[in-house]
DNA sequence: CTTGAACTTCGTATGTCATACGGAGATGAT
DNA sequence: ATCATCTCCGTATGACATACGAAGTTCAAG
């Protein structure tokens, strides 16, 4: 089967840079990465929809229509952004210790999403088979082969830590989002949703809740509710699950 | 404050029901319920990108713009959408094993998403306080009560698992989604994602990612590797991660 | 009983969006 | 020198959310 016959496989080809050969017709002008680059710089500074095609054409001085010389459609072109920034996470370097390795990786994750929240809002319609995204879990692959886990253990392991990384950063997306673009001081903000959550959150229907945020809001240097969110802890565990069952195979792991 | 000087407010008593009276004109020939039902019936046969206004409103046998007599604006009507599916979400019933609980607990959110993946799409901005939300919120940390944990311990930990399986869920809902949608057969399909694998993973650049992917698809009965992608497992280690740290901590927690 | 404020309904209009189509001109293989 | 093949892009189409204001409806107050 060829790319001919397959609508997927001109994406990925396209992602991969696998581009055919261009012979017959006059230079283009512009290069796939420099498009990619400036609808970047578009959603980082005004989100992913201000994104369109009109405007990143007005940015790189051409006509609508010339982006479709180079992508076949928008969605394409999210999906090159998205690999794109991806291939922004500096990897973590492969240390001895495999936890610290997990931990960073993650993080690094959780900041590129921070830097560039359109990119969670990105739906990628098929398997993740861009460049980066490959590189990424081969990464994590290589940081958990030293746990002794079996080879399908350490994909399933690779998968849901990005599972925990992804939902942690778009759920709390919302949250900073809002700070980001409000006019509001952060002050301000945080009063609103402390006079939102007294609002609605009745003792007496949820007493464990109600107890957890103010517990969670005291511990905060700010007094704000909604500023770790547990991701930390979250993965902390994580981990510590994953240590724990490869030590019960009898796994090669050490501490 | 009241909910006249901050919009968010306004948003956030349309979900919980708190419409202020209607005294003066006549009456609304439907109801914020119906609206919203239909509009989830409408995404759950054709997908988010089905409801549009009009569409809506032609189902509801009305004008379009009598939508906003209901609702101020179109990411409201989502909201409440949103927060109508959590709601059909059966909460598990306590039982004593609360890693059981917290277990099921997860099943019914991933079911849920595999039921409405549109709602996965629909970003909320600011603090999830929907009513059904929280009611799911409160049984994860009733379940998590019997573990020792402190509050905010307990607070991180279900907010992680929300992550897992929001993240669980996007992640997979692509490739689900084009099984739904796509005209060729779950063969074709199938087929077509083997050739992408092998165009791309180039066992130099990718040798775990290959030797893993080539393990889960054996391992798995119909052979096809995108199935079950580390769910389960991924639950399990972090239920192991958080029994562990409970019991270390000294809680109140048996095995 | 009348009046008018407050409400619902909704046609029309505005400005946005992705993208189909086709023409004009440039380039290089033959 | 020809012409297939390519780039560039103006125009057109049909969607979209929603602002605005007019018309009709209901009930409370005078």
């Amino acid at each position: 089967m060829t790319a001919r016959d397959n609508p997927d496989l001109v994406r990925l080809d396209l992602i991969w840079g696998r581009t055919p050969r261009r012979a017959r017709g006059p230079r283009p002008s512009l290069t796939l990465e420099r498009i990619t680059d400036v609808a970047i710089e578009l959603a980082d500074a005004s989100g992913l929809e201000a994104v369109s095609m009109k405007r990143l054409a007005e940015r790189l001085q051409v006509g609508t229509m010339t982006l479709y010389t180079y992508v076949p459609d928008k969605a394409t072109l999210l999906a090159l952004m998205l690999d794109r920034a991806v291939g922004e996470a500096a990897l973590p370097e492969a240390v001895e210790d495999w936890r610290e390795q997990l931990r960073q990786s993650a993080e690094v994750l959780l900041a590129l999403y921070r830097r560039h929240p359109w990119a969670m809002q990105i739906d990628i319609e098929g398997p993740p088979l861009a460049p980066n995204q490959l590189r990424y879990l081969e990464s994590l692959l290589q940081a958990l082969s030293k746990t002794g886990l079996g080879r399908k253990e350490m994909l399933d392991t690779a998968l849901s830590l990005t599972y925990f990384v992804l939902g942690a950063a778009k759920t709390t997306s919302g949250l900073l989002d809002a700070e980001r673009t409000s006019s509001l001081s952060h002050e301000e903000i945080r009063e609103r949703r402390a006079e939102a959550v007294r609002r609605v959150l009745d003792p007496a229907e949820f007493p464990l809740a109600r107890e957890a945020m103010a517990a969670s809001a005291d511990g905060s240097p700010s007094g704000g509710l909604w500023d770790s969110l547990g991701f930390a802890f979250g993965l902390d565990r994580f981990i510590d699950g994953i240590a724990a069952y490869a030590e019960a195979r009898g796994g090669g792991a050490k501490a």
